[in-house]
RNA sequence: GCCGGAGUGGCGGAAUUGGCAGACGCGCGGGAUUCAAAAUCCCGUUCUGGCAACAGAGUGAGGGUUCGAGUCCCUCCUCCGGCACCA
């Protein structure tokens, strides 16, 4: 080995031994250690600052290359914020309770709990390679019975708690709500007392004086547990779900598949009512919406939210059974003697009848015919005995297809007839009742009154049906236009059909559809532009509105009534509404008025928001802190009693119930018989023995992070005054809805009872892209993964074994297509320096984008470059051009406009074009002979969140003693970043002739004239008058000239 | 199906939010250095035509608004995320 390759070796970049040194260095002085305000080391006055990542589930394979994108940003972005002198809260844990820990303990008999540590310790030993910044004190795991202890003590608070939607009251902060979650003892207390009782239908009644009001002390002791207990925010109902009675357990969705059979085994799976602890995230509704406004979130993920709420405001409207209910003028006479029929019917109490909501109350003359989803609880009553073979049959079927699969597939409406029909309440004629898995029963009220005039789905099931269509609103001329456009477009020979009697009025249309019919091709648009005037258009309008199947859809936007009553019959009706010519928001409230005059509906609001379903049949998850008595008295356990630990068990399997999808389910916890077998004050009680969903940790976790080890309670009060909320809360988009819908509504029940100060739990959201990975696309359209193709010049693949041509295309990691890239490989060819400017550098943090192992070696060499600025690689002392001279300009002005950028980059989270900024300052200082430590300095510090080790080791050579993450961010001039003359084009017309070099403050007039003067600009203007000249300042010149 | 998002060179992407399309990086081509290679440094690189000056085209497709559109509006196509028991 000669001499020169030896000292070339001794100042290289050797990123294996500086990352390991900084790493050891900043574990020993604990630099990253955060204490909180009341502790010692604590510094109380400066501003905080909760960054936090959404902890990960730790998987049996280990960290792949996208779980650092969001870690790699809020590090960065927590290391700037040291530097800008805050107290900086940066935590990290794991969501490790979940399904997949349990389904690799049934197949391999290893306790879940010994998988999850083993893998929390890959992950963590993981996670510091790459020099996070992570106070790794505060580390916490949901699977800990020190953390758990919380959930569950959350989950006895919603117990514990009711919903008042009377109650108005100002917050601290001075902010009005309406509704809160209050002790379920001030319910009680206040019903005891007598002074709020409940109704005949135990519903709360807060006046003595309602003719509905019961006295509490004749209610009986059920009566009085049950009139609490439909109060509390947690609460057991009968909820469909997915169970598999050969596996003996209720499935979740994705473990179903299409054909209603599941994943494992491929066994029948029924949806069917079973008893289930439920979250009443309902009540929240509005706030989750209203709340929203003061978050600093991604506008589509408020949207996301707001829809998955999905509020809407319409009408719920009665209508009664036709074999019940007589209707003449406008009185309703009840068929059935031993009905009693209260004094004033109105929307809760009309016996016999169907209730409905809908969005468009004004379509309801439109109403042909109702639908009941399969499972409403009516559709026995109303099924004719003709019926009930085929209604019974549909039923089941139905009981196979997930909600997903009910509203997905559109291609074809399935249906029954029940044989029964209820009354129209405003045409007082009998619809038919039909029942059809379109319609769920988890929204609205599990029917709907069809109106297949005004609503797209009703259509296609009127027009699949052959049920009566009747257009209820006049459409909008422009969509007639967009209609006609849409059919010539699709050749539809049906639609031909209907404009039959319109030929007859133009000719000229008669005879291009006679040529269609023969060509088999659809209307011209030429010919249909014949229609286009206003009396064309008037005849189409009217042409909808008589033959609306010919239009192959119908109207459902909002417009102007017609055919209610109108030219309509009205059958029994005393002062039928009228509502032709209303516009449509005119017509809901006409409607409405008329309805709640009746007693036959009111207006409404509505959510697509249903209750939380909360317990699962499983064993790895936080156990329901509940006892059940044998009376059928649910109480929760004391708090002082928690944590209530998992009990240790060696099989986990669910208990499979032979031929029989009747039984109900025996969850794991119920093999732990002792476990579950309680004594208090001489009765038995049995725990419950469901767990809780992976939700619920990650419902609070953000608070524990904030004072983990306290015993008492889920944080210090003070601590969570100074930390909360969450500045910035970076993960996955796929969390969009779920996640953080119910955390905020864990939160705000949090914050009703008084256990938190904030009303929204975190402040600032950022959702990272996925990282994708290429693979590859043969020509049968079959995915193989990178291990099976070569790569030839010029981006050609081809297979290894076949040296067949495939395509690269894009797709998700994933073990099967081995396409999975492991960031410690990365780190150990390239280090965590290199790994981390590679991620941020592959495009924006939103995005989606592949990784491409290619490329990373160029931010290698943004590392190398960056050293040999501060270090020569062949004495492996400071680089001889590094001088104390003054900055040239030149290098100055690059100094501060690369601060610039790079602070505006960081705080956007634009990282990518961050890096890029610190690409051109090195682009430009390379060439310099001479580089004044004066700018070096301050680019190690801006360097430094980006590539911790690397600027710690150059700070250190540059003669510093301690850790740069607490130096303050270097500050930049304005005047310093402005360039002093900047190139201006002038455009002819708007496409590019010439630019020129101008001073910066160049005014308008002065710039026009500039441009004038210009040599090919006079060229090109020569002979053409100016029409108009448009200056904008520091940018161009356009002139118009013909 | 419903809700949300995205389509820009050979590739990843940039574009001050209506003002020079392609910053920066990868790849590729050329040069310097070297006995040679690696590494490093410099130059070039949207496409088409042309030796060149230059001309024309160009941001998924089609249409529109505007002096000016990757950016705004309408229609369509493709891909990605979520759809409540994966998390």
């Amino acid at each position: 080995m000669t001499e020169v390759t030896q000292r070339i070796k001794l100042g290289r970049y050797d990123f294996t031994s500086i990352e390991s040194r900084w790493q050891q260095y900043w574990d020993q002085h604990r630099t990253f250690r955060m204490e909180n305000p009341s502790e010692a080391d604590a510094c109380a006055d400066k501003p905080k600052y909760y960054i936090l990542d959404m902890f990960p589930y730790p998987s049996g394979s280990g960290l792949h290359v996208g779980h650092p994108l969001g870690y790699c940003a809020t590090d960065i972005i927590a290391r700037y914020k040291r530097m800008c002198g805050y107290n900086v809260l940066h935590p990290m844990g794991f969501d490790s309770f979940g399904l997949p820990a349990e389904q690799y303990a049934i197949q391999t008999n290893v306790h879940p709990a010994v998988t999850t540590k083993k893998n929390i310790d890959t992950y963590r030993r993981q996670m510091k390679m790459f020099g996070f910044s992570y106070d790794w004190h505060r580390e916490i795991a949901t699977s800990d019975a020190r953390f758990y202890k919380f959930t569950q003590w959350c989950f006895i608070q919603m117990a514990q708690s009711w919903y008042d939607d009377q109650a108005t009251w100002t917050a601290p902060d001075g902010y009005t709500i309406k509704g809160r979650a209050r002790p379920i003892a001030e319910l009680e207390a206040a019903l005891k007392s007598g002074q709020w009782g409940v109704d005949e239908s135990l519903n709360l009644v807060r006046h003595a004086d309602d003719e509905q009001f019961c006295v509490w002390g004749d209610l009986s002791e059920p009566q009085q547990r049950e009139a609490i207990d439909r109060h509390r925010l947690a609460f057991i109902d009968e909820i469909p779900v997915n169970w598999c009675p050969a596996l003996g357990t209720v499935l979740a969705n994705e473990e179903v598949d299409s054909e209603g059979l599941s994943d494992r085994g491929s066994h029948p799976v029924y949806r069917r009512p079973l008893r289930q602890w439920m979250l009443r995230i309902t009540k929240y509704s509005e706030r989750l919406i209203d709340d929203l406004a003061e978050l600093d979130w991604p506008e589509p993920i408020k949207l996301m939210q707001r829809n998955w709420v999905g509020r809407s405001t319409g009408a719920e409207v009665v209508f009664p059974l036709a074999n019940m209910w007589n209707l003449k003028d406008g009185q309703w006479s009840c068929k059935d003697s031993a009905t009693t029929i209260p004094a004033s019917l109105n929307y809760d109490n009309f016996p016999h009848a169907i209730r409905v909501y809908t969005t468009r109350p004004d379509t309801l003359y439109g109403a042909t015919y109702m639908v009941l989803a399969p499972e409403h609880a009516m559709v026995e009553q109303i099924t004719t005995r003709a019926q009930k073979q085929q209604v019974d049959n549909y039923i089941k079927e139905a009981s196979h297809r997930s909600d997903l699969d009910r509203t997905a597939d559109m291609k074809e409406k399935t249906g029954v007839f029940t044989g029964g029909y209820a009354i129209n309440p405003v045409t007082g004629r009998p619809i038919p009742i039909w029942i059809a898995d379109y319609v769920l029963m988890g929204y609205g009220t599990g029917a709907i009154m069809a109106v297949p005039g005004g609503d797209s789905r009703d259509f296609e099931f009127a027009c699949t049906f052959d049920l009566p269509i009747v257009p209820v609103v006049t459409p909008t001329s422009e969509w007639i236009q967009q209609r006609l456009t849409a059919m010539t477009a699709r050749i539809d020979q049906r639609a031909l059909d209907g404009f039959d009697d319109l030929a007859k009025e133009y000719p000229q249309l008669g005879e291009e559809i006679a040529k269609c019919r023969q060509r088999s091709t659809g209307l011209g648009e030429k010919t249909l532009s014949v229609l286009r005037d206003d009396v064309g258009m008037t005849k189409l309008l009217h042409h909808y509105i008589c033959h609306p199947q010919a239009w192959g859809e119908a109207f459902t936007g909002e417009g102007v009534a017609v055919n209610s009553p109108g030219d309509m019959d009205v059958d029994g009706v005393d002062n039928p509404c009228v509502l032709d010519d209303m516009p449509t928001a005119e017509a809901k409230s006409a409607i409405i008025e008329w309805l709640e005059a009746r007693g036959l509906g009111r207006g409404a609001v509505n959510y697509k928001l249903r209750d939380w379903v909360f317990s699962r049949q499983k064993y790895w998850g936080e156990p329901i802190p509940v006892l059940h008595g044998e009376d059928g008295e649910v109480v929760a356990i004391d708090v002082d009693e928690l944590p209530l630990e998992l009990p240790e068990m060696e099989d986990f399997k669910p208990t499979p119930v032979a031929g029989s999808d009747e039984q109900v389910p025996t969850p794991p916890l119920g093999r732990a018989k002792d476990w579950a077998k309680v004594e208090r004050n001489g009765k038995t009680y049995r725990r419950d023995l469901n767990t809780m969903p992976q939700w619920a940790g990650s419902c609070w976790y953000y608070l524990r992070f904030i004072d983990p080890d306290n015993e008492t309670r889920i944080c210090d009060t003070d601590a969570e005054r100074y930390w909360m909320p969450v500045d910035l809360y970076v993960g996955g988009a796929e969390h969009a809805v779920l996640h953080l819908l119910y955390a905020r509504f864990w939160h705000k029940v949090l914050y009703d009872l008084g256990y938190v100060s904030t009303r929204e739990p975190f402040k600032r959201l950022f959702n990272q892209g996925m990282i994708q990975s290429f693979a590859y696309r043969d020509a049968r359209g079959l995915v193989v993964g990178p291990d099976q193709v070569d790569a030839l010049a010029g981006d050609q693949f081809v297979m290894k074994e076949t040296g067949e041509k495939v395509e690269r295309i894009v797709a998700k990691m994933s073990k099967g297509l081995k396409n999975v890239v492991n960031p410690d490989e990365i780190i150990s060819q390239y280090g965590a320096d290199t790994f981390r400017l590679y991620e941020m550098y592959m495009g924006p943090l939103d995005a989606a984008k592949p990784w491409s192992t290619r490329d990373v070696p160029g931010l290698h060499k943004l590392c190398q470059r960056i050293w040999r600025l501060v270090v020569d690689e062949n004495t492996d002392e400071l680089s001889p051009a590094l001088c104390e001279d003054a900055p040239s300009p030149d290098a100055l002005r690059a100094l501060h406009k690369t601060i610039k950028r790079v602070q505006a980059d960081v705080e956007s989270l634009k990282l990518n074009t961050a890096i890029a900024a610190i690409f051109d300052f090195v682009n430009i200082l390379t060439p310099l002979e001479k580089r004044s430590r004066a700018v070096i300095e301050p680019f190690v510090l801006v360097l430094a969140p980006f590539a911790p080790h690397l600027a710690e080791e150059l700070w250190h050579r540059l003669g510093h003693d301690s850790t740069l993450a607490y130096e303050p961010w270097p500050s930049y001039d304005e005047v310093l970043t402005q360039d002093e003359t900047v190139e201006i084009v002038v455009q002819i017309c708007g496409k590019v002739k010439s630019r020129m070099m101008v001073p910066a403050n160049l005014e308008d007039e002065a710039l026009k004239d500039a441009a004038m003067a210009d040599d090919r600009v006079a060229r090109a203007i020569e002979g053409k008058t100016i029409r108009k000249v448009i200056v904008v300042k520091g940018r161009l010149v356009n002139i118009v000239a013909t």
